[in-house]
DNA sequence: CGTGAATGCGCC
DNA sequence: AAATGGCGCATTCACG
């Protein structure tokens, strides 16, 4: 344990304001510390979920080459760049970081839309692409397996300027998620998730009248806000149209702007500036607080959550907008980060450990492990100390009690 | 052969 | 010129 305390080494980041920090910094360090136990492993389940994987890949690396008619080494982005940009000539559609075309997953299935009649190798190539990554974190879930036969996260509690803890379990796909089990049949996971826990953030801290008034109804956000850009009834809002709403709305925290909506939902790029328009005309408290928010950045240099956790900020030199936009973010996600490591020490005062465990965190939730029987009790427990008034929003809580880690939801 | 940059994927 | 925030991990590739 004290080992434990002193690799964590105090607040590396000269940005972070260590009076908040402090408060809690040594508690945190504790309760890390106790999750990092970890995860008893389901292998056999995890074994036999890798062979069909790879049966599969398999079959989809030949389809591939069948379709090509040659050779490809999958994995290499060289050359599947060459292939497909100077050998086939297609189009490429997008610039990676460092300038070159970009061969990713995104890029080939417009590829597929545009050229698949004619390049049928496309399609078991973006499978290939999908799947592999399960097969490879099951791969990594056996190298991390610890000769107690369970994988333990490693927290890195000042990693991350926001403030947000990490650890690569948080990644890992919801597939491999389920052979992460109890450590014993007696026991159950009980998942604790904010809902839209940074766009309520967003809310309170930019007082946008159609977000609050949205959150207090109760109104599916997404849909309100397609009903206030396209002024009609939330009920006419189409299933379509919603997920607009919900890219806009996500799109928003990260600082999003035309190009990368327009890429998003493939439409040109003049279309995706009017919904953005149409967006910050309707939402004029949102579009202020952005606007208040880079003066602010540009005149002190700095973001600062809501308790104060600061981020500097490089206005000098380089790259001022991808600046500006990682300021923005971090007033929310930086936030939203606070009040998970506030919650994570109320929880651990209130929780007995004897009934229930501290099992991991995700940002935006919170796990125990529990007794089965008395999961429900816990739950509600833990939900109450969740669900708290951010400035005067509220912020919901759903608990969902799981025998496995494949918590998540469905994709909507 | 090890290392680090670059890419691309996973999750929130 | 860049164009969506944060991170961890595996792989490829260039280099010493």
């Amino acid at each position: 344990m004290m080992n434990r305390m002193k690799n964590r080494g105090s607040i590396s980041n000269p940005g972070i304001s260590r009076e908040t920090l402090s408060i809690h910094e040594e508690e945190i360090v504790l309760i890390l510390d106790e999750m990092e136990k970890g995860f008893r492993v389901d292998a056999s389940n995890l074994k036999d979920q890798k062979n069909l994987y790879d049966e599969k890949l398999l079959d989809l690396q030949k389809a591939t080459e069948k379709n090509l008619g040659k050779r490809l080494r999958l994995n290499s982005s060289k050359e599947l760049g060459e292939l497909l940009f100077d050998q086939l000539n297609l189009p490429a559609l997008r610039k990676t970081q460092k300038y070159c075309d970009s061969v990713s997953i995104s890029v080939l299935e417009r590829l597929l839309e545009l050229y698949g009649t004619s390049y049928l190798f496309l399609g078991p190539l973006i499978e290939f692409k999908r799947i592999q990554p399960i097969s490879k974190a099951i791969k990594t879930v056996f190298k991390k397996l610890g000769p107690d036969s369970r994988i333990h996260p490693e927290f890195n509690p000042f990693g991350c300027p926001t403030g947000r803890i990490y650890s690569y379990i948080q990644n890992l796909p919801r597939e491999v998620r389920t052979c992460l089990i109890p450590d014993n049949e007696a026991n159950v996971f009980i998942e604790l998730d904010w809902s839209q826990q940074e766009l309520r953030i967003l809310a309170a801290l930019s007082g946008e009248p159609v977000f609050l008034d949205c959150f207090s109804k109760g109104e599916d956000l997404h849909k309100r806000v397609i009903s206030e850009m396209f002024h009609k009834p939330i009920s006419e809002v189409t299933p379509e149209e919603r997920r607009l709403g919900k890219t806009i709305n996500f799109g928003l925290l990260y600082g999003q702007e035309a190009y990368g909506l327009a890429w998003n939902l493939n439409i040109p790029i003049d279309k995706a500036r009017g919904l953005i328009d149409q967006y910050f005309s309707a939402l004029t408290f949102i579009k202020g607080f952005k606007e208040e928010s880079a003066e602010r950045f540009w005149k002190e240099g700095f973001a600062e959550t809501a308790f104060g956790r600061r981020t500097r900020l490089n206005l000098e030199s380089g790259n001022t907008d991808k600046e500006i936009r990682r300021g923005f973010n971090h007033q929310i996600q930086g936030t939203g980060a606070d009040l998970l490591r506030f919650t994570l020490v109320s929880l651990n005062e209130g929780l007995n450990r004897k009934m229930a465990r501290l099992k991991f965190i995700a940002h935006d939730a919170v796990y125990l492990e529990a007794l089965k029987e008395s999961a429900p009790e816990i739950g509600e427990h833990a939900k109450a100390v969740m669900e708290i008034d951010f400035k005067g929003v509220h912020l919901p809580v759903t608990t969902k009690i799981h025998p496995d880690f494949s918590m998540g939801e469905a994709p909507s």
